[in-house]
RNA sequence: GGUCCGGUAGUUCAAUUUGGUUAGAGCACCUGCCUGUCACGCAGGAAGUUGCGAGUUCGAGUCUCGUCCGGACCGCCA
């Protein structure tokens, strides 16, 4: 009885009975279909109105199909076809038809044929978009993301979405199929103090305190290692409050993994194989394993960055040695004071103009250092810049140790440890691209290991933990956490491509005492440390496992696997570089009533 | 928090080194014509608070300052 009076009352409402529903997609028929009626949805893409006949471009996910309104087939809806522009969204009723042999559209996946069309339904007219749908369009990033639903309506961003989902669906079934457990953990967590700003939400229940969101599930995984999961995962948001890049979003997605009984081979390994099928499976590419591994300390002298491109070789070369009796004050004051000189060699660099040498040494300032150190190497000789200061053995044993060839520019960089090389290692980068070096067919992928553990915090004057403080330091370097904090190895991994950081991890601490230790060399008092990890230290009494994980940048991921300049480009709806939504204006002030209830005064 | 680049019609850009008549063009849009186009074609038309606010000047799209927005970078991002 109630189900026949809400029949009643809703079905001329929702339209369902006189839709026009498709039978097929825009992108799927072809010569095969011929003589059959077939019904299309879409999107007006396009309308070529030659007075007597009317094409239109229909569009929806899966491609675009002709369709055609002749008044020799059906005069009313010819006329009624008179009025549809682009963006209008219409069914359409007709026969698939070949076209005559010099109308076929070799371009088009469906361009063998058309739709005669003999029922034309409008569900819904459009405005003038702000902007065409169409790839390779150059429009405003601004508004484009003001407009989000009409650039997602492009072919080129929703092919990178489809991508991100097919991407999820490989990892959900590999990890599963190798006895992954998929797990979430709460979005509304206990605040951490080490690490990224964290974003707050109030608790109404308890004015004054505050939960955060995850910069990462870290210490849930922990413990559900501790409960006895043994291979967890999770595709999972993460949130950190701190300012935006091209490949950083406030939030983002990690694929979170850990397991248990394992050490840094077992998860490099997982890792590599998740990694390899998600390869093979998206880009019909097979990455032979195992990845190449490089020590942190080689990356950082070699490349200048602990996520070194390897797409190209331009390695920095040190010359502490060559320089040990220079007279040149500047390279013998660093040295004395313990520092670093290092060179880049960039072919054919000695052709650069003038000009652009001097914005090199701009930016090496920009960088941090104090200055830029640079001579050419033309017709067999040193020429220009600090050439006249370099002795000629110097100079004989540079162009050996440097491999020098006709037209080399060389770039020094003198400075302490944690400059020189950073420096030389952007430069790097930037004049690769702009010299076009790099190979952009190629995947290369390295696992950096290694990493100190602890890297020192002149702002806060103490050690800090590099990667996180649960990580692991190396068993046989346990002892020195007292003695030299900062020469103790982590039991930590990262993932590198192409100069990209897609995956991160470690061996965690799973003894309370040693993490107990490692709270003490970051100076967390043990007040402070049961405060804010108590139930993760509480947790390692009871059983905890040996146990690592690691996590992947999914989004980071996406952007090499579409091949996209921005991250904005594979997360739907993104922010700008001021974390603003433009086309919902989040964030947005809330009314009074909000904050009482909370009791946040705002000032 | 800082540095740099940008903001002109719906949109992409122009507007003459050094401020000067009515701020132009392509695409899109609107109207008319056109029966085989697919970047359709032809003819015509409409379309502007030059991001916003001050200042300098006889006069500002143009110069100065502030501010907002977008982007890239530095700091920041365990």
């Amino acid at each position: 009885m109630y189900i026949i009076i809400a029949l009643l009352i809703f079905a001329p409402i929702s339209g369902e009975i006189s839709m026009l529903k498709r039978t097929h997609t825009c992108g799927e028929l072809n010569k095969s279909h011929k003589g059959k009626t077939v019904v299309l949805n879409g999107w007006v893409n396009k309308r070529r109105d030659h007075g007597g006949v009317i094409f239109i471009d229909l569009r929806d996910r899966y491609g675009i199909t002709q369709v055609v309104f002749n008044p020799e087939i059906n005069k009313f809806v010819y006329e009624q076809a008179k009025s549809l522009r682009s963006e209008f969204v219409i069914g359409v009723k007709g026969q698939v038809a070949l076209r005559p042999e010099d109308a076929i559209n070799p371009q088009m996946a469906t361009g063998e044929i058309e739709i005669y069309v003999s029922e034309l339904e409008i569900f819904n007219p459009a405005k003038t978009t702000p902007f065409e749908i169409e790839d390779n369009l150059e429009v405003n990033e601004e508004l484009r993301l003001t407009y989000r639903y009409l650039d997602l309506r492009r072919p080129k961003l929703q092919n990178k979405l489809i991508t991100r989902s097919k991407a999820y669906r490989i990892i959900r079934n590999h990890l599963s199929e190798n006895d992954f457990v998929e797990i979430e953990t709460p979005v509304l967590m206990k605040s951490t103090p080490e690490g990224a700003r964290d974003f707050l939400v109030p608790s109404r229940n308890y004015p004054g305190r505050f939960y955060a969101l995850p910069q990462s599930p870290q210490t849930y995984k922990q413990l559900l290692m501790v409960a006895g999961f043994d291979r967890y995962f999770q595709i999972v948001k993460c949130f950190r409050d701190e300012d935006l890049r091209k490949d950083r979003q406030p939030e983002f997605t990690q694929i979170d993994m850990e397991m248990s009984f394992v050490n840094e081979d077992d998860v490099i390994d997982t890792a590599s194989q998740l990694t390899a099928k998600v390869f093979s499976e998206i880009m019909d590419i097979n990455i032979p394993l195992p990845f190449p591994r490089m020590k942190y300390k080689d990356a950082y002298e070699q490349y200048g960055t602990d996520k070194p491109d390897l797409r190209f070789e331009m390695k920095i070369t040190q010359l502490n040695s060559i320089f040990e009796n220079t007279e040149f004050n500047v390279f013998k004051s660093v040295l004395e004071a313990q520092g670093n000189i290092a060179a880049l060699v960039v072919p054919q660099g000695a052709l650069l103009k003038r000009n652009r040498i001097d914005r090199l040494v701009e930016r090496s300032k920009e960088l941090g250092a104090k200055g830029l150190a640079y001579f050419k190497y033309q017709n067999k000789e040193f020429a220009a810049g600090i050439a006249k200061f370099i002795s000629d053995e110097e100079k004989k044993q540079l162009t050996e140790q440097l491999a020098l060839k006709e037209d080399d520019l060389i770039l020094i960089v003198a400075d302490t440890y944690q400059i020189t090389f950073p420096v030389l290692g952007q430069l790097r980068l930037e004049l690769a691209e702009e010299l076009e070096l790099i190979d952009r067919e190629a995947y290369r992928f390295v696992w950096i290991v290694d990493f100190p553990l602890l890297e020192f915090s002149e702002e806060e004057n103490r050690y800090v933990a590099r990667h996180h403080p649960f990580t692991s330091p190396k068993p046989e370097q346990i002892d020195l956490l007292d003695s030299e904090p900062e020469n103790v190895t982590a039991r930590a991994y990262d993932l590198v491509l192409n100069g990209s950081e897609i995956a991160g991890g470690s061996i965690r601490i799973h003894n309370r005492e040693l993490q107990k230790k490692l709270f003490k060399a970051l100076k967390i008092s043990d007040e402070e440390a049961e405060s804010k990890f108590g139930f993760l230290m509480k947790a390692l009494e009871y059983g905890a496992p040996p146990h690592g994980g690691i996590a992947f940048g999914l989004d980071r991921l996406l952007m090499i696997l579409t091949g996209s300049e921005s991250i904005r480009d594979v997360i739907a709806f993104p922010k700008t570089t001021s974390a603003l939504s433009l086309m919902d204006n989040a964030p947005s002030e809330v009314s009074e009533e909000q904050l009482n209830e909370l009791r946040i005064r705002v000032f």
